[in-house]
DNA sequence: CTGAGTGCAAACGTTTTGCACTTGC
DNA sequence: GCAAGTGCAAAACGTTTGCACTCAG
């Protein structure tokens, strides 16, 4: 995907700091704001701390991207994609997206709960391929 | 549930403290640090909010009690049951448990991504039956 | 009696803010 | 040209730490 389409369809201007915070993103996949950061100054050195964040909650906001909540790590962030799950490994700390079908699952939990579900939020952690 | 038998089995000492935190922390279910704080004060004013801090931390290193991390909110803490997920209304804020077997659904995702599954952390989120 | 727990104040790391300057459109 | 974005420094926020005192076992 061209980014700076993705931006311009999420109503936030085309900046350079911007292209190399998603182009960031996207090479890593999941990444936390530290290692983004990291990651960005090496093409972008001049970038700043203040300006990541105020892109990160931009981006948040229109849900151009997404954050993963992991226990025991800190917060990862995506591009928002198709709905999917996320598998974390505990040894790697790797993320991986999972899609898998939810309708079974979530028919059930929301008849049993009387909840009416919007979103579906789910981590399981364990070990990767590599990892075990 | 007696909390000092509790607090024994998990090798804390009984501090009348840390009864008021279990104590506030069972009658809400599930509640941020924040609330917990207000609540416990209310019982026990001269408590200090470092002393929150390390008795939950002390508990969730024993497992004790456990987080929950919830999108677009806080993370709130409850006391460690039976293995459960979590419904949360994005009216209300309210969470409620729900015990759902799980096993289908996680080896269909074992078995799709190659992890070993240890841990299993589902939030489902939408509308509770009474703000629907 | 002794180590663990408590409360206070200070320190810490992360995130947000205000402001002057620059840039995208 | 003007609103939006940037970078800096300062502030705010939640959480942790060091230390003297107290208490549970």
């Amino acid at each position: 995907m061209n980014y700076e389409t993705l931006l311009r369809e999420h109503h936030l201007k085309v900046t350079p700091q911007r292209l190399s915070i998603l182009s960031s993103m996207s090479d890593k996949g999941h990444i936390s704001i530290e290692d983004l950061f990291a990651s960005v100054k090496k093409k972008f050195s001049s970038i700043s701390l203040a300006t990541l964040y105020k892109n990160i909650n931009a981006m948040l906001e229109t849900a151009l991207i997404s954050e993963v909540k992991i226990l025991n790590m800190k917060s990862k962030y995506e591009i928002t994609k198709a709905k999917h799950i996320h598998m974390v490994c505990q040894s790697c700390q790797e993320v991986m997206d999972l899609e898998l079908d939810l309708s079974a699952f979530v028919s059930k939990a929301s008849e049993k709960s009387h909840y009416t579900v919007k979103e579906v939020d789910i981590v399981l952690s364990g070990l990767c391929e590599k990892c075990q």
